[in-house]
DNA sequence: TTTACTTAGTTTAGCCACTGTACAAACTAA
DNA sequence: TTAGTTTGTACAGTGGCTAAACTAAGTAAA
């Protein structure tokens, strides 16, 4: 059970490090020398870790040095959209190896599961060989999930009480499957590979049709009692505002999300285009001062809310990602204003507020990660 | 390492259970029975466990019970309000031996201190001798305190950097000493000794002339970056609502708080008496119409932000403390009605919403419970 | 070169705290 | 009585750690 938990931090160190020597993890650990030595050597005969060759001498002996071996293994990692499928494989350490996207414009979950199957081999096949091959598979789902992996509610997907991992472990019965909302995953992927690296608090805000958040507290997912914590998207944020379907009046969702833009576009004479988001994004960027206007609303409206997530939580960092990250350059300057005018200034001064960084991965990517976790706690437990 | 682990599971054993035998807890925790008995007899040297005789055979030799020595020793809490100081002495399992209460209405932190001082020094004498005495103090404070117990800002006491843990320290040089902010004390009180014993995620609202909240999760208080979590009294409910203080608009306890109520009262004609909280309870009791038409819109404009707390943290349990909670009688519906009309189904399904159970004494039982766990922490650690 | 000094990594002995097994003590029930 | 249970202790064995010695491989200055 030590040795479980030594073996961790040793294999953490060399993730974190990326390239180290045994006596520079016995330092930073605290671990003795001879400790490292050993749980390095069964590292590297489980393929995770793998010798480099010699470092620079700092007045003695060169040091070997050692690196994660992120090709060790693949996962899977599926955004599931509400009206795309993302599907990326990834080595361990997030590299995105190659992707495959998918409209699911119109269909139902007895046509989407069949297109994830079919997503989910199209990606495998494509995966280079390596000692342990796909280890895990994880998919990020707009609506609420259980501990169990069934979507219980996906309002816009149509979906309610679909066992969505059940229905892909018929297909892959060994492998480790993971499913979970969209704003966690994406805020699992911010946290690994993206904004979120050094900080142990943040707050991942998925703007799309409605509004989620994914919230890492202390390096955690927090998933709330029954897994359906970040629904911030109905937080009033107007006690007298206007009535949302949720039953709730003045829904942040209402104000400054995709939904919220399509409500504006009604009265915005486009130049002959759909309302979509990425038609009022090229009207922006053609100058048309109406749909500019608009975004500047729901950045204000969006300050609003993210103000407020602020004082609750305290945290590190809050990150606006999904589908509204498109118009950050619109978005961001009323946005930090009104942030600016209502947080607390100590909240203010101590949190950040930044437009995902990874771009419409974010979600694909942290999804991977759930799959790299879940293998690695595995790997360094079982070498007992 | 692992010894310091075991002892401390052994030790919440016997806490939880009560009155337990050493099979019995071999049996729960999974440990060898050889490994509790040495644990155990080291926790009778130190007085924390005691046996207290043979228990009910259940077909073989009679067991022999263990007890938590809850009069190992004592701790001081304090809760400091706005405009009273209430000490109390507890034992190791929150029993109060006795109180102290000073009020404090018009002095500043250069006089409050002394009284505190001199409040510790009174509630100290009253101690019955015990193995280890005195062993914490914790002070739960209406306002923001950083990690080094420091009183960042107290607007109601009108305090800014007052170092309060250094202050107490200089008379009680070797004493563990504890400043938190009142909500967070709050919370940790019942969540030990009140109504969230069973819970691993509870948010503390605590109702006074502004509101904080105390935020549990995963059994433990999150207190966010820089320790400035909960400031859900500035969290805006109605976007273009009245101005408050922090510069904000439409903030929850500008609609929901002591402060809100006075507010109302001014227009309200009262029976001669001062608009204090226990003059309008007075009145409310004596069913004066006005009053408690005030009372339930404050209920409702509760439930408006307690919804939106459900909705971001989807808690076990959101507990309404502080002054307010003396108005539950008239509190209560109207804040229930309005969490079942806002907040969303699933989540107001698992999430129940109860006033205090502790009365007054929330803070400043958890304020003494924070150097009861310092105590076993420390006691249970250099047992090596 | 040679020599002295560093630093890296391995080996070995010892130790700590756990587990498993055996056993004594104390009880119930036939 | 006698057989069978349950409780708690004693003791040997083991896993995994640390400390220290040691080998290996470098640098720097005489």
């Amino acid at each position: 059970m030590v040795k479980e938990i030594n073996t961790s931090i040793v294999m953490d160190t060399i993730i974190r490090y990326h390239s180290i020597s045994r006596a520079r993890i016995s330092e930073i650990t605290g671990l003795n020398k001879g400790t490292v030595s050993s749980l390095v050597s069964e590292l590297i005969i489980q393929h995770l870790v793998f010798e480099t060759g010699a470092g620079e001498s700092s007045g003695g002996r060169k040091p070997v040095m050692l690196q994660f071996n992120g090709d060790a293994g693949y996962v899977i990692g599926i955004d599931l959209g509400v009206n795309y499928v993302l599907t990326i494989l990834t080595n361990l350490q997030g590299m995105i190896i190659c992707e495959h996207q998918e409209d699911i414009i119109g269909l139902n979950s007895q046509e989407i599961i069949p297109l994830l199957v079919r997503s989910i081999g199209i990606i495998s096949s494509q995966a280079p060989s390596s000692p342990y091959g796909i280890v895990g598979i994880g998919i990020g789902v707009p609506g609420m999930v259980n501990a169990e992996g069934t979507v219980l509610f996906a309002p816009n997907l149509g979906w309610t009480h679909v066992d969505l991992r059940a229905a892909i472990q018929l297909n892959y019965s060994e492998m480790p499957i993971f499913v979970d909302n969209e704003a966690n995953m994406g805020a699992i992927g911010e946290k690994q590979y993206g904004l979120g690296k050094e900080v142990a608090n943040l707050i991942y805000i998925s703007v799309g049709v409605g509004i989620g958040a994914g919230i890492i507290l202390r390096n955690e997912v927090f998933r709330g009692t029954g897994g359906y914590s970040g629904e911030t998207g109905h937080m009033t944020i107007d006690a007298n505002g206007r009535l949302c379907r949720c039953g709730n009046r003045g829904c942040w969702e209402l104000y400054a999300s995709e939904q919220a833009l399509t409500d504006m576009g009604k009265s915005i004479q486009l130049d002959g285009t759909i309302g979509t988001l990425e038609s009022y994004v090229a009207s922006a960027e053609k100058g048309q001062g109406s749909v500019i206007e608009a975004f500047e609303k729901i950045g204000h409206y969006l300050g609003i809310g993210v103000a407020n997530i602020m004082n609750i939580f305290n945290p590190d960092l809050i990150i606006i990602g999904n589908r509204l990250a498109k118009a950050e350059r619109w978005l961001s300057r009323p946005l930090q204003e009104t942030v600016d005018q209502r947080a607390l200034p100590i909240q203010r001064q101590s949190a950040a507020v930044q437009f995902s960084s990874l771009s419409s991965h974010s979600t694909a990517l942290g999804a991977s990660f759930m799959a790299v976790s879940a293998f690695l706690q595995k790997s360094t437990s079982r070498s007992l």
